[in-house]
DNA sequence: CTGTTAGCGCGTTCAA
DNA sequence: TTGAACGCGCTAACAG
């Protein structure tokens, strides 16, 4: 070992290697990298020296060198717990993880200011690639993403003007159709319940969604059957009730789990859904499937758009030219269940 | 600017900074690390600067200089969108950006390969701490993980011998205690239904747990009692239906939403609960408490395991000595309901 | 309080 | 096919 004394133990180097193989750091480096430019015999001494001294290349120095970027695409998303967007991570892990490329999550807790401070904190770690759930407000911040000049990716919501690329499902046009699909099965007083201003910028497009649909229908959306809520079961137990009493004969709960927590409050009351009420939900868990009567429900590809962010960047990185701005509609499909 | 040309736009470097304030780099970096050490006047012209350049630290550079390591803790869970693994995910970011750490995740798809990969990928990056949902099996890279001499936290089941740090619950006791619940409660034929052998370390150890409550209450286990089953509602509805035929008057259900699945599957059927059948959910998922009748549950600190080990990093990273081997029993707590 | 020198581990470039 | 020198951006150690 060249290394001093009464340093702690650490990594292996490749120096450390090289001089187990009889050979330059550099035979060690092309070795690893294209093994087609080093001997037969060479290869095989080198191999059995990094088994043996158990040598992890180090990507910290190699990205400093080449690129002076790591080989992490980083992601931010709302909540890192809330299956939502854990399915979209999940898209995002597999898609990169097929191209050694690893994956820095952090979230935002849905606050734009903890989402700048995460931008910089992030950024600083030089990845190869960002992938942002909401749209970054900061104009600072705007200008530090652009100057990194790496592929940026937003998945939120379809957006006009994208930083540099986007892909997600239009918020807008998902609140819309399943408006119209209540409308078409003649409901008369649909009311609509959604997540309260945190998530504004989505919460907002879906609303106008709603009131395009009922426009569309020369209805009036009447102020008392739109409502703002929590998350959570309980809270769509009560926006139920509220909206019962208010005279709603259907309700769309535009987020979260709502609607599930409305249908096993109407089990528990043992009201009648449709009859009584009709449900219909944003999201399409897996649970909604499952009370009774089924949930009619959007159906959001949430794992599909987090692969196919993924696999934008990776193209990016392996020199695709692409001509900016890209925007990729993913789409979505309402699943039509007993429950409308 | 002093780079050269021809070179494609990056981040504004330390020197870049440096020279618009009409400093060294040295003072710059100072003025970071340590504003104290930088005079009032000195440090604004710095902030200004680097405000102005739109200047982020090269985190890459700086941790190859100071440790040979990244501000990252590496993280890998079976499953990225898995909830249960979710939260614990989320206390790991919680508690580690509290401190200006990020987070790299990954998961192993709950296969060892996958994980003995990842972990190599992950010490590549030379993150400084790591956190492994299941016990590592592959002894070489127990071997790395060793001579990386970072810390590491296993979270997935408490173990007597643990590679370096443990927090976590003990999934032995744990299915033993709601086994003994069960039998307190009089019921004499417990069923016991698990997940597949993909988790078989932990699936194992509740099978065990199972196993010695009725061993103390001096019974016997039926083995037409217990069944290894798929993951999802679909699943603990059909393991019901089995069961029951088999003769179960109480079933424990020891993984993912099987028993939500079951309660729901007893709805449709009308099958009263717990008169025709018992049932208990392993983990209390937000749904177990709102299905009717509501499921008695095992409550596990997923998120507070996750917290807890992120801390141990943190704490053995700020020079704190922990006497070796450390190991923590975050507990866990039932919770009796309407279902048993 | 501020600047200079040197080098972290690797890969590019050039020479042998 | 292999090796030596240099530098990526930053900071520890030492000077001034």
């Amino acid at each position: 070992m060249s290394r001093r004394v009464d340093q702690p133990a650490t990594h292996a180097r490749m120096q450390d290697v090289a001089k187990r193989a009889s050979v330059s750091a550099m035979t060690v480096s092309r070795a690893l990298r294209d093994p087609s430019q080093v001997s037969e015999k060479t290869r095989r001494r080198i191999t059995r020296a990094i088994r043996d001294v158990g040598y992890v290349p180090n990507e910290l120095a190699g990205g400093l060198r080449t690129l002076n970027r790591t080989k992490l695409v980083a992601a931010i998303v709302p909540s890192v717990r809330n299956s939502l967007f854990a399915a979209t991570s999940q898209g995002m892990s597999d898609a990169l993880r097929a191209h050694g490329i690893n994956l820095m999550l952090g979230d935002s807790h849905y606050s734009p200011d903890e989402e700048t401070n995460l931008v910089t904190a992030f950024l600083a770690q030089r990845p190869c690639g960002i992938i942002l759930h909401d749209a970054v407000r900061s104009s600072h911040t705007r200008k530090l993403l652009r100057k990194a000049s790496i592929p940026i990716v937003e998945v939120g919501d379809l957006t006009r003007r994208p930083l540099d690329m986007a892909v997600s499902y239009s918020n807008f046009a998902a609140a819309q159709a399943m408006t119209r699909h209540l409308l078409a099965r003649g409901y008369r007083r649909i009311a609509f319940a959604s997540l309260p201003p945190a998530i504004t910028a989505r919460s907002a497009a879906r609303l106008r969604g709603y009131q395009a649909a009922l426009r569309e229908a020369r209805r009036h959306a009447d102020p008392a059957l739109i409502i703002g809520v929590e998350s959570g079961f309980a809270s769509g137990a009560e926006a139920l009730v509220r909206l019962v009493a208010a005279g709603a004969d259907a309700i769309f709960f535009a987020g979260d789990v709502l609607a599930v927590g409305a249908a096993l409050e109407c089990q528990r009351r043992g009201w009648s859904v449709p009859e009584r009420v009709a449900l219909a939900s944003f999201d399409d868990h897996e649970i909604a499937a499952q009370v009774t009567p089924a949930l009619t429900a959007l159906r959001i590809p949430r794992y599909e758009i987090g692969r196919r962010a993924a696999e934008l960047i990776l193209e990016r990185h392996n020199g695709v030219k692409h001509r900016k701005p890209v925007v990729i509609d993913m789409g979505f499909e309402i699943v039509a269940r007993a429950s409308t």
